[in-house]
DNA sequence: GCTGGCACTCATGGTCAGCGAGTGCCAAGT
DNA sequence: ACTTGGCACTCGCTGACCATGAGTGCCAGC
């Protein structure tokens, strides 16, 4: 009983049992597969793999299914990633090259891997540990109103409106706005978020005692402004394909959308993804932490530009579920999405 | 056979079909309400409400079940809003008061209605068609690239990045810029999103010859974030319960994941309720006119502070919904949710 | 115009038998 | 030591059949 052929049955019980989404007998296998042996030593070789836990049979007369453990070989050593062909790869870059700002391209980006995956994607806004300040400006809004703006090296925009003790719209006001207005970015420019806080921390020393309750009211709405543009978010696409595997399959449909309702949930996905050192990160079933994803696996990767790997993204559907082609697509869609950052 | 008690046993039916999901016959009616009359004479009314198409039997021997048109005359005359306990309307309140900005408030308020209703909750962004330009930045970036931020009265940002052949880094490029910024706030601050790009027409005109080109790039890219901004995005939340309706009631979920995917759909919708006198429209089963949402009834009204209705915000769930009190919450949301944004 | 009665309809649920895909195992072949 | 053909067995699935009962429509009497 070869080792190889076992996992050659193995690699055949998945792809059939991918495609056809009906537990597979032994003799369907020997139709589709030109395995050279027979029925019954097929039917010992299951025995041993169902034996190894990688396979199990729903019930005692029906084919098998692949256990989790069953695709996790067959993903690790059973597969490669299917590359994509030219034409995808130019419609993919193409679709992306059309996007004119930053939630567009987010948004581009998932809607793109929904329909080329039919799965549900998951994208998670790039985070900004790693980005930095770009400008902050003040706004003065009527007398004794003033609103903050800080603005990502990613593009992305924060505001805050805070009210304010001194009148602004004084000459007298106009000036020490100037001022904190050229301090403020002398010092926070190109500081990383994480970082940007504790750079202006002396700050209200450098002004007259009259003026710091000011200042000290701008840091600290501006400390929240960093803070929660630090905030990480996520964006979906492609839910209704959850409907489409629910006719499929008992996939009980609910605990999903509750797990895809909260973006926490969302975030730890691709967040762990980005610890294990593969490039494109898969998640199948059981290997899940959350209650309600048991039966879903996850295929995620981290995009971004260069070197400062900014966010993750991926995909989320059955554990039955084309592996090698779902992770060409996060592949290449990841490629092509960081090509587009990176401007 | 009195008209007025044909009306009582179809707000019965309509009652106890919401309640219990089951179609009703006339032995049940009468045990849970006391109509006063016999079962036969019950049989004649309901057969009368059949042949003017209010109610229908899903199969010979059923109870029957409320037509859409059944629904719809629940709700014009059989049925009032149900008022919210104090507790209740306190919750709401307190709820939103914790928002920290628009976004937060936006996704606090879909993620309350949701809870609430136990439906998927949509809501427009606080559309802009009214809204008016705040100030408008230019911040260089490197030598010869520029951001373009608009800020938008109701707090919004939007942001664009162009290429200059100006060298913008220059006393000379900083001097043109800053003479830009004066005379594009001076024209365009206060003026309604729709009529700013108009008022900038003739702007460069008013510059060196050499200048103009950069204006006019300035003002093109600007026009686009006008329009953009306009755009109207839509947010939702509490799709996991079309999954507890699907167990209840064959209603087939994938058609209406898709519809919900489609934001043009969604913002058709709570447009076309805007068109509405009533405070609070309902539209139900076939009345809506989009293929997958012909199950479902969607409850909306339009928030927004004082008289400037700003956008809309509604329920979607099947047309087996509890009207009354779905009514209640989202007109009770909606006056919230106008007023934190009142400020 | 309401009511009780009655015959009729039909979805639902249970039982039962036949079918067939699929298995496990064994004895024989290479 | 594997592989193979054969064979008995398991068990889910399907369809037929039947009993049940909720619910209806209609009619004659009050």
């Amino acid at each position: 009983m070869s080792e190889e052929r076992r996992l050659a049955v193995l690699r055949a019980i998945v792809q059939d049992y991918v495609e056809t989404s009906e537990p597979v007998g032994s003799k369907a296998l020997l139709e589709r597969h030109q395995l050279g042996v027979s029925a019954a030593t097929v039917r010992n070789d299951m025995a041993a793999l169902e034996e190894e836990g990688l396979i199990a049979a729903p019930h005692t007369s029906a084919g098998r299914v692949p256990t989790d453990a069953g695709y996790r070989l067959f993903v690790d050593r059973l597969s490669s990633v299917k590359p994509m062909s030219a034409a995808e790869r130019s419609a993919i870059g193409q679709f992306l090259e059309g996007a004119v700002d930053l939630d567009d391209v987010v948004d581009r980006t998932v809607r793109l891997l929904a329909s080329l995956t039919r799965q549900v994607a998951v994208m998670q806004y790039p985070s900004l540990t790693r980005s930095s300040v770009r400008h902050i400006e003040f706004v003065p809004m009527g007398s004794t109103r003033l609103m903050i703006v800080l603005i990502v090296n990613t593009g992305r925009v924060e505001q805050r409106v805070i009210e304010t003790t001194h009148d602004l719209s004084t000459p007298d006001g106009e000036a020490t706005l100037g001022l904190l207005r050229a301090k403020v970015n002398a010092r926070a420019v190109g500081a990383r978020l994480v970082d940007a806080a504790d750079s202006l921390g002396s700050l209200p020393e450098e002004f007259e005692p009259a003026d710091r309750d000011l200042v000290r009211a701008v840091l600290r709405s501006l400390d929240d402004a960093l803070v929660e543009e630090r905030e990480e978010r996520v964006v979906l696409a492609g839910t209704s394909n959850l409907a489409r595997v629910g006719t499929d399959f008992p996939l009980t449909i609910g605990p999903v959308l509750e797990a895809l309702e909260q973006h926490v949930v969302l975030l730890k996905l691709l967040g762990t993804a980005r610890e294990t050192s593969d490039a494109v990160s898969v998640r199948i079933g059981h290997e899940n932490p959350f209650a309600g994803l048991q039966s879903t696996s996850v295929v995620s990767t981290e995009y971004g530009h260069g070197s400062e790997l900014v966010a993750g993204l991926g995909v989320l559907g059955p554990t039955r579920m084309d592996y090698p082609t779902t992770m060409a697509s996060v592949r290449a869609v990841a490629t092509y999405v960081s090509r587009i950052l990176a401007q």
